[in-house]
DNA sequence: GACATGTGTGCAACCGCTTGCATTAATGTC
DNA sequence: GACATTAATGCAAGCGGTTGCACACATGTC
């Protein structure tokens, strides 16, 4: 049916282990034999089974791309560019979408383990010991996440936290909620934190509301938690919950900016088209892809590599942030409600 | 190093040829056996290597997923669908993003081909001859395309432009302009003759501009185009068009809906999102990829099963179409000026 | 008790390819 | 011209499984 190396052996009158040489060692086969070899492998329309040599080099050419929501707009240009990069290097890219349930996650990586190199794992929300058991299995690099010992490719968040808030604070807020992300995830942690210091630094009070699902949903359901809160600016774990945010602050009929003003982060393709156009972070998500496939290729030769790489995220202001109340807002501390919801 | 069926068979005291039985054919071996086996296996961690087992089989329980460009995101629902299929029935999903190239296209079946089940070919920008020719190197679904003796899953999209210039003639508009996609495209095609027949019917004149990239930017940089010929309402290839069209037409000082109206389609999530919300044909884009997945799969058997499931689309109307100038406007066919890039 | 029937397991070939080793021919060295 | 070296190819084992066939044994039938 199809055709192999035994018909291309034939064709051209040699061994198949000379056509096997053809395509994996050149440099063993006598440049006319190579060319014959060439010429009827192509002449056939041969394609070398990438299964079967594998089977023996144990390399599959493949690379695992594990992401917690494909249809959260943060992880398509993350994916596409990864799946570029890995065509550059003659790898294909299996998907998983693991729907933000950690087990799944899990289950996920162990399926893919025997026919990949090598797995993406981007956003896990797997606990730091999963991973770290996991990565014996198999060739594991995390994105948006730092573990000692396993490779990594993180984006400055908490310097994005840090500038976002530091933004607000500048524009004259003292009352600021946060929006937190969903349990488990590093870069929730790390906003939190950053945010938290950048706040107590430039005395304004911060108010964590969640954990909360990362989707445009998750985003409205707080929004009236946040108006609750008596907060002036509000920084979302994310884009897609900002604008969620947005939404449902202009549903219940407060105005952004100039009552409430919001920034996310991520600069996700969206944020640039909603009204008003939406402050925030952005991360270099393609470079990302890109920078987390080159390691695990890197990686294959030498196992401990476990190099992280940095990228830096900017501040980008747009019209969803404007001035606070000012210096001489008459924030009293004994009018805090702290809401349902509302976690420290 | 990886634990393999000999690992399972000296630990179990059976011969590999019953190990390999109790997965692939239980009904085979005895009770007892089997449940000793599954435990050893289960002990050691076993999984079988699924590359061995498709050399023989010829079943490598992967299937291909071709996009055009995966950040455009009409295509992540479909992925996200097709991939929580796919693994409901124990497929794991290649994906691959062709740029809108056809090259690549045809470049990436055919690196696909030996090691899937078979390719869902999304919205092909390749010759239907092509088409049919990869169709015999490997199972081919195509989504978004109808071609005689290729299983496809195709939305009405003819329907939905039929609707969406309908609604459009219901407001009063006369003068309407069609934002065409790419070249190459069966949806392009398919919208551009509803769309023609429809305005015909309903004595509305139509102006077609394009070809264009189906990007935010290939509907902006249209703006100028629509403007001077003279349109009220505008019909876009899709959503993205149609949101980028929208920035355009504000850039240049026109309001939408009150000067000029616009429809898209394909409903993705960002449609709910911009200001205006954009009035638009929803596609059922998950359940096209189920459907795919599901073709494929069922596909395996017999192989004639070319079967053409239709997916019924709707029309959304939100704040993007508004009145038009009414029955008595002014429309002179004389100043309709045919401006650059406008195509017939 | 002889025989057909069925059940559970082992044996060995094979899927398409890679690779260490053996073999042969060509080349260089003194 | 004998010998070591190098280059090019063939041979065969094996990667981790599957599967047709043979075999041993237990049962049922007359």
């Amino acid at each position: 049916m199809s055709v192999t190396i035994r018909d291309v052996a034939k064709a051209s009158g040699v061994h198949i282990s000379t056509v096997s040489r053809t395509f994996s060692a050149p440099h063993l086969v006598n440049p006319n034999t190579r060319s014959r070899v060439l010429a009827c492998a192509e002449q056939l329309g041969y394609r070398p089974n990438r299964a079967a040599r594998a089977l023996i080099t144990g390399r599959t050419y493949n690379i695992g791309l594990i992401v917690a929501d494909i249809a959260n707009p943060f992880f398509p240009p993350l994916i596409k560019a990864a799946e570029s990069q890995a065509r550059k290097h003659d790898h294909h890219i299996f998907v998983a979408d693991t729907n933000e349930d950690p087990a799944l996650e899990e289950e996920v990586v162990r399926a893919l383990a025997k026919q990949v190199d090598g797995v993406l794992l981007c956003s896990p929300r797997m606990s730091n010991a999963l991973i770290e058991q996991l990565s014996r299995e198999v060739p594991l690099v995390v994105v948006n996440r730092q573990i000692t010992g396993i490779p990594a490719v993180a984006m400055d968040v908490a310097g994005g936290a840090r500038r976002a808030v530091e933004h607000l604070i500048a524009l004259g807020h003292r009352r600021i909620a946060l929006v937190a992300g969903p349990r488990g995830s590093w870069t929730s942690r790390e906003i939190r934190r950053s945010a938290s210091a950048t706040a107590r630094a430039g005395s304004a009070e911060l108010t964590i509301i969640g954990p909360n699902p990362p989707t445009e949903v998750g985003g409205l359901t707080v929004a009236e938690d946040v108006l609750r809160a008596g907060a002036t600016a509000v920084f979302a774990y994310n884009d897609l919950m900002a604008i969620g945010l947005i939404e449902g602050l202009l549903a219940a009929g407060a105005r952004v900016p100039q009552d409430v003003s919001v920034v996310g982060i991520d600069d996700i393709m969206l944020s640039r088209l909603t009204r008003p156009k939406l402050t925030t972070v952005a991360t270099p998500t393609a470079a990302a892809g890109r920078a987390a496939v080159d390691m695990l290729l890197a990686h294959g030769d030498d196992r401990r590599t476990t190099a992280h790489v940095h990228l830096q995220t900017e501040l980008v202001i747009r019209d969803s942030t404007g001035p606070g109340p000012g210096p001489h807002s008459p924030a009293d501390p004994g009018d805090v409600i702290a809401p349902g919801g509302v976690a420290s």
